[in-house]
DNA sequence: ATTATATTTTGAACATCATTTATTGTTTGA
DNA sequence: TCAAACAATAAATGATGTTCAAAATATAAT
């Protein structure tokens, strides 16, 4: 009775396993220069063996952002709850999380960002599309609910939450891939981290009834 | 004599044709599913001509957001230097500005953000990457420039107008790519409008000092 | 234990492009 | 009229994502 349970975890693991290489290659060469041949090396597979756990590069690719939206989702929900900090401080620790997930592990996220395109999209399969806005969704929602506790509060002013939390991501991802690329762009040190932190401070003031 | 003018001009023009073209295809298709047999079929040329003018795929596709970036800076500078109106209606104008663009050619904007990525700026000739660079910082002087003045005006608190500028023309670029595949995962309609606009009256609010 | 069946992996074949190059065609200047 | 310069082409090349028939391995049945 333990067999079927036991491939069942195989399985599993070779899937963690295919994608632990593919963060790999894809950090280091990002998602076009990173090749399906080199990913399998990694892994100490074939090529032909990715495809039995992923339908195409492309999913391969969505399945890495699904995890790393999983995991800011994950660290949201650890303070989202609190009844001892009020919107305001949650919306600090909310920028300190999107910070340390950058410092983690840069290229995941901007990969991340990047997926964000039209013509990836189509290439999903509809389970692994299903999934991904599933997860987006989770961490919109938990973005959401403290946005709508600060206008409870009395603290932010009523607009709409939702756009309000649309405007909060957008703005963790267009720092992230604008700065990012200027460092590219003017050989400049790394400023993420402080424009992320400025972003938020003139975002919350934004916010805030005055 | 004029010969050799003439024939710079034709280049010139067989240069924007391909442009023209490539804007096309790169449109209804996306960077990576838009072949180069396909534009050079819409520009009615053999493949191979496309390399006499453009040195590879990636060159050709920053060439138009290049123009975009640069169509961009030209509208920012029939306002930056008005007397008749401050910071805050700048600011205001710059918000129609960015929308009118989006709205004129959503996917070649699209584009352009997505462009913003290190594994392409690598393969880009030292010519094409500078003239990138300048315009990037045009427009980003534009920016800085609206900002600065209302520093002065005393109506912005005074932060690093610089990091402002990032900041803005990030969350310009994050809310377009964001809202615009939230759209595309959820089947909704198109929010990117009224997005900015509430992002700019935030980020405005945020500015201002109380 | 042996054989049959099912599962998993392989690696070579295939198809699709981006890019290069040898060739052809065209214009210019003498 | 012709040679040199220029421009464009079509076919070849190479890289790489993806598929598939065959091999290897594990499980189940007799």
């Amino acid at each position: 009775m333990g067999i079927h349970e036991r491939k069942q975890r195989e399985k599993e693991q070779r899937r963690k396993q295919i994608m632990e290489a593919a963060r790999k290659v894809f950090s280091a060469k990002g998602f076009n220069k990173a090749t399906m041949e080199e990913i399998a090396g990694e892994a100490e597979l074939s090529p032909g063996t990715l495809y039995l756990y992923f339908k195409n590069k492309e999913e391969l690719h969505t399945s890495l952002s699904i995890d790393i939206l999983e995991y800011i989702t994950e660290q949201m929900k650890k303070f989202i709850d609190r009844q001892d900090i009020n919107a305001e401080e949650k919306m600090n620790t909310l920028k300190d999380t999107f910070i340390n997930v950058y410092e983690y592990d840069p290229m995941v996220l901007i990969n991340l960002f990047h997926l964000q395109s039209g013509e990836t999209l189509k290439n999903l399969s509809p389970e692994v599309l299903e999934e991904l806005t599933e997860t987006s969704s989770d961490a919109l929602s938990a973005i959401t609910s403290i946005v709508s506790e600060g206008i409870d509060q009395g603290i932010f002013a009523a607009k709409h939450p939702v756009a309000m939390a649309d405007i909060i991501w957008a703005t963790y991802s267009g720092v992230v891939l604008w700065v990012d690329s200027k460092r590219l762009l003017n050989n400049e040190k790394d400023f993420v981290k402080q424009t992320l932190e400025t972003a938020f401070e003139i975002m919350l003031n934004g916010f805030k009834i005055k």
